[in-house]
DNA sequence: ATTTATTGGTTGATAAAGTCAACCAATTGA
DNA sequence: TCAATTGGTTGACTTTATCAACCAATAAAT
């Protein structure tokens, strides 16, 4: 790697990151763990949303998803619903309890990213945003095969 | 948070950059995780080095450290040894082949990193890596309590 | 219209990453 | 001298992640 982005600086974020939203999450008693919050938030942002729909948008294993959506599901946050146009394809949209369930999420995170944010201005934040993006487009972006 | 960045970003990112990283290992051959490889990276990078220096510096729990060091010893990557001054203490070197595990790791991530890195001049990515270091000290730094 | 290929989702199996608690020996602090 | 803390190990468990096989439905090819 170039001399000035250390890989081991993107694993240490992650994990303190990822260390403060479980913090908080348990502080709030939100029985979810950090990718069942993540699927939450993406059916969200998403009209229509199907699990397909999730896996790609997160890069995530299709099975994985499926066990995910169950957990939802059977905690009774989603609402699962055959698609019209699709019958292979489900429709999922958060239950209110689903939504409800967000709204502690995101007044926890808010608290969370203060704190992550602290010090920082947001031309700052807007910066480390922008370059943040490029590099999971870089990532993201299929390698051209030799062939 | 602030609307400049996206947690989701962060963990956009960390899962893109893990699997590029476990990929360029597997390219290589190379029969190592994520969290074994770090492992030795801190160990060359510390000196002297114990599983405590490293459990603090990469913020893991030392049950993990003792089993990651163990698979490490029996592949025969690093060197374990009581420390002169402490009897508590164990004093960890790199072996000859962890050394030579290393500068395939080397080999592999700075391939790896390049693509990660495409595009951008090394002024955007100090930048980044100057944003990401104050993220991490905002998240590591102890908050004071109330009492 | 029929066949083949692909997609959406589920299940089984497994590995990696991560956490918590209990324990013991050694060292430090009271 | 005793209590507290530290360094490390082991047991147990949870969460995250991946791969393969499978089935039903749809799309593409013939």
């Amino acid at each position: 790697m170039s001399q000035a982005l250390a890989g081991d600086t993107l694993h240490r974020l992650l994990h303190a990151y990822k260390r403060a939203l479980r913090q908080a999450y348990a502080d709030e008693q939100l029985e979810l763990g950090v990718a069942q919050i993540r699927t939450l938030k993406t059916i969200r942002g998403l009209s229509p949303c199907s699990a397909s729909a999730i896996a790609q948008r997160l890069k995530w294993d299709k099975a994985q998803l499926a066990r995910l959506l169950g957990d939802l599901d059977s905690r009774g946050l989603v609402h699962r619903r055959p698609a019209p146009d699709d019958g292979r394809r489900q429709q999922l949209t958060l239950s209110d309890a689903g939504q409800a369930m967000l709204a502690r999420v995101d007044a926890c995170e808010q608290r969370a990213h203060e704190r992550l944010a602290k010090g920082l201005s947001e031309t700052e934040l807007a910066a480390f945003e922008a370059l943040a993006q490029r590099l999971i487009d870089n990532l993201e972006r299929p390698i051209p095969s030799a062939d």
